[in-house]
DNA sequence: GCTAGACCCTGC
DNA sequence: CAGGGTCTAG
């Protein structure tokens, strides 16, 4: 049933990974230290728990079971899966090595986080899930996400809960661009408590099922950005509904393999300011201006370096109250290379119009897609 | 281009 | 009253 698999909580910690706000669908069960985290794919539950050396997983898969002898088959693809979801051919260790070194902050807090690694997405979950994170918390986020599979997507397979068996808890995938572009889901939606997020999450689904069709081309789309460059993928995801900068930049990092993109949120910009020296007050709420994005993000990026969005999440994971309980103090960060940045650099206008592949046809342009061709 | 307000809902 | 922002109007 359970199979295992040799790595280190230096080079994955579960409890750290799957429950901080990368994933919002992972159910947890069982007790604290020896817990298990399961996720609900399209066409399996893959189950997961670990001790300090060993990470362990099996796979379930709904009625009728395959034959004893299908399961090494259906066992090796879920390792196939997990090496590619958590990017374990990327070694941890010497990523935090460099980060420390280039970083003091990142340096005192760096054995106490370990096994902090970014997850690699579907990328419609991710997009659709960070639509919804706009203004909102983990918690909240979490129910609408589970909320949104619960109603728009059919129940693979039920489980005994691990805490309750007498209790059977349903397992569903994400659902697919088509079930969440119809009208009607928007109202749905509201009902169901997403505020004014539900229209953005319909209209996303739409445009995206206009563009591509209601087969797996979308999604097909969406993860063909992983072949494009940051600046080509992050214009793309700017195109739908409710998505900004922040929003955009969180896909491009968790789901379409940006490594280097540090997204910038206020509890980053928090830590900009008070660990890196950026402008801005921990008291009073500045607001975040494009220009202060960008500032923020490029710094981090001048510190950490080509992983700088792996860095940013591990921080972002630890925690604020880490840093000030063990009394690092703010300080100015040296840095490697004093962020040139030469006055905004020429950025090269579009030369080639939007591609067969990735233009959305109809809906006649807003002001703000206008806008943000035209930038 | 850049700055305010509004926006759904929940927890402190 | 702010929370892992974005949209729309001036």
């Amino acid at each position: 049933m359970w199979q295992s698999l040799a790595l280190p909580q230096s080079q994955l910690c579960l409890s750290a990974v799957l429950k901080c706000g990368q994933s919002f669908r992972w159910m947890v069960a069982g007790a604290a230290p020896n817990q298990e985290y399961r996720l609900c794919l399209r066409e399996r539950v893959v189950c997961l728990k670990q001790d300090p050396t060993t990470l362990f997983y099996r796979t379930i898969l709904p009625d009728p079971q395959p034959s004893a002898l299908h399961w090494p088959l259906r066992d090796a693809e879920t390792l196939i899966w997990l090496n590619d979801y958590f990017q374990l051919d990327v070694d941890l260790q010497t990523l935090y090595s460099k980060w420390a070194a280039r970083d003091k902050v990142f340096s005192s807090i760096e054995t106490r986080f370990a096994g902090i690694r970014m997850l690699r997405q579907d990328p419609f979950e991710n997009l659709i899930s960070f639509i919804c994170s706009s203004n909102n918390n983990i918690g909240r986020i979490t129910k609408m996400v589970q909320s949104l599979c619960r109603h728009y997507s059919p129940s693979l397979l039920s489980l005994p809960d691990p805490v309750d068996p007498l209790i059977q808890v349903q397992y569903h995938p994400f659902p697919p661009p088509a079930a969440l572009a119809a009208p009607e889901v928007a109202a749905t939606l509201r009902d169901l408590g997403f505020g004014y997020r539900a229209k953005y999450i319909q209209r996303t689904a739409k445009m995206l099922v206009d563009a591509h069709g209601s087969g797996d081309l979308a999604e097909k789309f969406l993860a063909g950005l992983r072949n494009a460059t940051t600046e080509d993928a992050r214009e793309e995801l700017l195109k739908f509904v409710g998505v900004g900068r922040k929003v955009a930049d969180c896909v491009l990092l968790m789901s379409l393999d940006k490594k280097e993109v540090v997204p910038v949120d206020t509890h980053v910009h928090q830590i900009a300011i008070k660990h890196y020296g950026l402008k801005g007050s921990l008291s009073s709420k500045t607001s975040m201006t494009p220009k202060l994005y960008e500032e923020i993000s490029t710094r981090l990026v001048a510190v950490w370096g080509d992983y700088a969005g792996w860095a940013h999440s591990v921080l972002f994971t630890s925690d604020l109250k880490a840093f000030s309980s063990h009394g690092v103090v703010a300080t100015e960060i040296a840095l490697p290379t004093p962020p040139p940045t030469p006055s905004p650099l020429k950025r090269k206008v579009p030369t080639a119009e939007a591609t067969e592949s990735n233009v959305v046809p109809a809906s006649p342009l807003t002001e703000r897609a206008k806008r943000r061709r035209a930038a």
